[in-house]
DNA sequence: GTGAAAGCGCTAACAA
DNA sequence: TTGTTAGCGCTTTCAC
């Protein structure tokens, strides 16, 4: 049978008085015990815990944060959440800032500057210490407003000339110069680009960086042979048709990040084109997906947990360095080649 | 060259009482003015937003929270976010949310009590109004810590003795019993079962249902073939190759998810098994990635939009409703059968 | 219809 | 070392 309605007069949750006149103490010494100040002597300490865990009692987030100016949140938007490399990122990120008492407001833009505009709204009502935008593109616009508001911020290859704001720079280029090498070694020659869309910062930083280090083997970029894609799986299959109109066909293809990849081994298979065999395929980003893909997939990776990292890093600098303290504003990611078997010797068999 | 490092002396951002200054009217002309409050003439109520516009000003969560009592948060609590049902879940529940005014505390709990028992702690230092735990596990004590706090709760597929808390029932039935009719249409017979961890209650619904949608359709269910997975991919691989040493094969397999179905079909293509001529897979849930297995798979549909609304409304009604209305407590969400090309008649060409 | 004033639960400056 | 007290920025009575 249900207990009766009465539910014993809702109890207000306890507060920080309630604490104190329990432990018979005053409301600052419990705030000093809370905070871990040093200024409380062991007796009262011990009391002020007891009658915490008595009344099983918390702050309150909001009012600690009015009166503190701190709200320990930080924000992180991110392109479009439909792309596994995303929420594998924010999950770091999250991990990350917990683990050093921050929250986080997670929100995903699909490059929809009117979602970006309320996200960085709403942001901007709980007052977040930093945000970490690590959308890849171009949002310039909001930034500003951002950056108006004097909230440290954390961009991904994008530089803002604001002093409240840290860049991290993705160090590409390491990674293609040992997948185009990889790619050398086993023979390839004719080596195609799937790129993503030139609204992204990044995908225009990975092709140039894809034509370096091409440039750096001796090999010639055919322009027919880059191909601008959208980063999606759809987009890799429909780059993998277009790759097969080429006049001369190329034995490899390194794609601007993985979604693209498997779509292009996805096409590949439906046309009955074998993969190493017949096409070499790298992708870019290293989502978990790609140890699962048929063939594995030979990628460069981006490792998310140091993006996260760095992202949180530069953040909290920013939100807890003094006024004039000099703090790093750059930081670098960097990308390695992870060998799987979506790469061999053109023609092999 | 780099503006001087003076910086205007960082503006303060603007409060209620420079709007009010600024428009002319008193604090509380401004604070009923942003709550729409009907009881505010025209004339100043222009005033006050033209101000409001002038000097950028948005009002602060903190405060408002604090006074008011209410957050306007909702914490929503995953198992696992790398299998990518649950990313795409809380896609869906946060568009809700903020289309309705509301934001989120995401937290993935990866099943592990200590780290739920951190989350639950800090969305109750937020306040939240209510916490969406779609964790589908057995978490009770916890779930005894928010109850305890009058927090209202929407769990999946669990009842909490508790007039604060909801359930969402998931209605596996129809889906499962419309998978093994089109298995039994296209000449099946013997039909595996790849089931999830028996920690988790959706998964023995799942085998349960299962089991029920055989005995309607007549079939018995051989309980070697019945086998226990975990829901992951790698799962899956093992389930496949527990299966193959079974002493009569069966011709058709369904799965307690997909991930654990993408599983099979990585195995079987590496053992050179066909899918769908040798054997038919069905997963279950209908993650974005299904269309693009290889081959795409047929699999139950298990809405997350239509998940995350149900969460979302449960939780509103909940934090909206008068202390003593009378309220929905259980929602359901039905499934469906997907048909892509993982299942075909068995032996068929 | 509008304003004055009393807090929401907490931190931090200041006194003791 | 401890307590008193003044707000943090806002909502919400209660007068007018």
């Amino acid at each position: 049978m249900p207990r009766k309605g009465t539910r014993k007069t809702v109890a207000k949750a306890a507060d920080i008085r309630t604490v104190a006149a329990l432990a018979k103490v005053s409301i600052a010494t419990v705030s000093r015990t809370i905070n871990g100040s040093p200024a409380v002597s062991d007796r009262l300490s011990k009391r002020v815990w007891q009658a915490i865990e008595q009344l099983n009692y918390f702050p309150n987030t909001h009012a600690r944060s009015l009166v503190s100016g701190r709200s320990r949140l930080f924000g992180i938007i991110v392109e479009n959440i439909t792309n596994p490399f995303f929420p594998e990122l924010i999950q770091s990120f999250e991990e990350v800032a917990v683990a050093n008492g921050y929250e986080i407001l997670v929100s995903s833009s699909n490059s929809d500057p009117a979602i970006l505009t309320t996200c960085v709204r709403r942001m901007l009502e709980r007052k977040v210490e930093g945000v970490a935008v690590l959308t890849f593109g171009e949002e310039e616009p909001v930034l500003d407003q951002l950056a108006h508001h004097n909230v440290p911020l954390v961009l991904a290859e994008f530089k803002l000339d604001d002093p409240k704001s840290s860049t991290i720079l993705l160090d590409y280029s390491t990674g293609f110069k040992a997948a185009v090498r990889h790619l050398v070694g086993l023979g390839h020659r004719k080596i195609a680009f799937l790129a993503g869309p030139h609204t992204l910062h990044s995908a225009i930083t990975r092709e140039n960086d894809f034509r370096n280090a091409m440039q750096e083997a001796g090999l010639p970029v055919d322009p027919a042979s880059v191909i601008v894609c959208d980063h999606t799986l759809r987009g890799g299959v429909a780059g993998f048709e277009k790759l097969q109109t080429l006049g001369t066909r190329p034995t490899a293809v390194i794609c601007s990040n993985d979604m693209t990849a498997i779509g292009v081994l996805r096409a590949g298979y439906m046309k009955g084109l074998r993969v190493p065999q017949d096409l070499s395929v790298v992708g870019l980003d290293d989502i978990d997906f790609c140890e699962f893909t048929l063939p594995p997939l030979t990628t460069i990776r981006l490792s998310r947990t140091d993006l996260a990292r760095a992202s949180f890093d530069a953040l909290r600098q920013q939100a807890e360095a003094a006024p004039a303290a000099q703090i790093q504003r750059e930081f670098l990611v960097s990308t390695s080649l992870v060998i799987r078997e979506s790469t061999a010797p053109p023609g092999w068999v």
